[in-house]
DNA sequence: CATGAGTGACCGATCGATCGGTAGATTAGG
DNA sequence: CCTAATCTACCGATCGATCGGTCACTCATG
């Protein structure tokens, strides 16, 4: 919703106007494809239908646009993360909702979330400390929650730190290959890797309910595959 | 060693020259902090102390510089998966040692690593095509290691291709975040995300032996951290 | 005097971004 | 109800800077 402290110009908190969807939209996908420094704003105009000129009268600048993208998807994640560890009670329950969740959306934004995942590098250093920043709430939120399964003696890994960030990392590659045409559905992929999850730290789906299946599951191809 | 059809001018196999290795060290450094597109040869020439024109005399194309950064990784990789899958005999044992070795690889040769994972992207449709092939014949050892570990009926996990995928995307993340100076030691680093893995796949590290002790391990920190 | 190593100047192309201007719809005043 | 002012949505042209890459040339060494 809000935009930082960054004004764009011409633009009112309204109703988003077809021209300025279609921006967004080509931006996604032309940074997913080729990334952000290989992406020109001439690209952006024409796969969005308009002139360079025309551009700039929706956006500041390119890299305002990079950030957009990443705030759509660090700041979704970062509220259903906490929506989860309030609503689920038991750790193994948090954990795999947590991971659920997390697939799901890296697969339903699969494009916007290879970008979050692979341009922070493209950001200034200002705009990419705050990126890091966001995305460091977050990883700390999983983490609490494997350190407390640990605690409480539910999970048993070694060093929960890396045990988190290696369950992240798992996760997170779902945006680099699914493809909606693929044998499986997304539903099932979200729950295969929460067993996985489960499994790395050593605890057992015990009448654990499934999250996913609460989820309302979007329409299967929302934007084209990207990934060679 | 080979590197392809193309042909480096002036290039005779022989031993490396110093402003040859300077240029490369630039690159590695220079596209794993910035990006292959985010990078000038003007910052590659002035990184490695060197005139573009000089630069030239060098280097084929900037894109040369790129693929040989990605051979140097997935042909090291490969050999080595190789050797461990004609060497090692239980399944428990491969993966683990598979694992092990992933990991110590890329943390010691952790930019070249990033590099070469993200960006596949940046090169022309041919040369992609062909790295994208060499990956997917190291993914293939990793496969069938898991493939074969259940149908033995020693892992345990519902879909091997799945798994192979999730276990790679865990232990390839290393390079995204590992600092030589941080408070745990590599060899243990190692262990852990081999002991992850077989717990990912429901296996158990009975009396299976680490193979990261049998590796020469390098003076620790051999590149410059990069990742903020 | 041939060769490898390196230089300074420079190529056309493309980069992100901005300029003044305009067609058409909307609004305000008399 | 008519008209003048204003606003949104865009356009063609172009800015200075930088891009990857090349050229003819020098210089030290064996």
């Amino acid at each position: 919703m809000e935009s930082g402290t960054r004004t764009t110009p011409t633009r009112r908190a309204g109703r988003p106007r077809l021209t300025d969807v279609r921006i967004r939209d080509a931006c996604v996908r032309l940074f997913a494809q080729k990334g952000f420094q290989g992406t020109g704003i001439r690209e952006i105009a024409a796969e969005a239908g308009v002139t360079t000129a025309a551009l700039y009268h929706y956006v500041g600048t390119k890299e305002e646009l990079l950030l957009e993208i990443m705030s759509g998807v660090l700041d979704p994640l970062t509220a259903a993360a906490r929506r989860i560890v309030t609503d689920v009670d038991r750790s193994e329950a948090r954990l795999s909702a947590l991971v659920e969740h997390h697939v799901w959306f890296h697969a339903v934004h699969q494009l916007a979330s290879i970008v979050t995942d692979t341009e922070i590098r493209s950001l200034s250093s200002d705009a990419r400390a705050e990126m890091i920043a966001r995305r460091d709430v977050y990883e700390a939120i999983w983490r609490r929650v494997v350190v407390e399964g640990v605690t409480e003696d539910t999970f048993r890994v070694e060093d929960p730190r890396i045990a988190t960030t290696a369950l992240l990392q798992m996760c997170t590659g779902i945006a680099h290959w699914y493809a909606p045409t693929g044998p499986l559905t997304l539903t099932r992929l979200c729950r295969m890797h929460a067993d996985l999850a489960l499994s790395m730290v050593r605890a057992a789906r015990n009448g654990v309910p499934l999250r996913v299946d609460a989820l309302e599951l979007p329409s299967p191809a929302r934007e084209p595959s990207v990934q060679g």
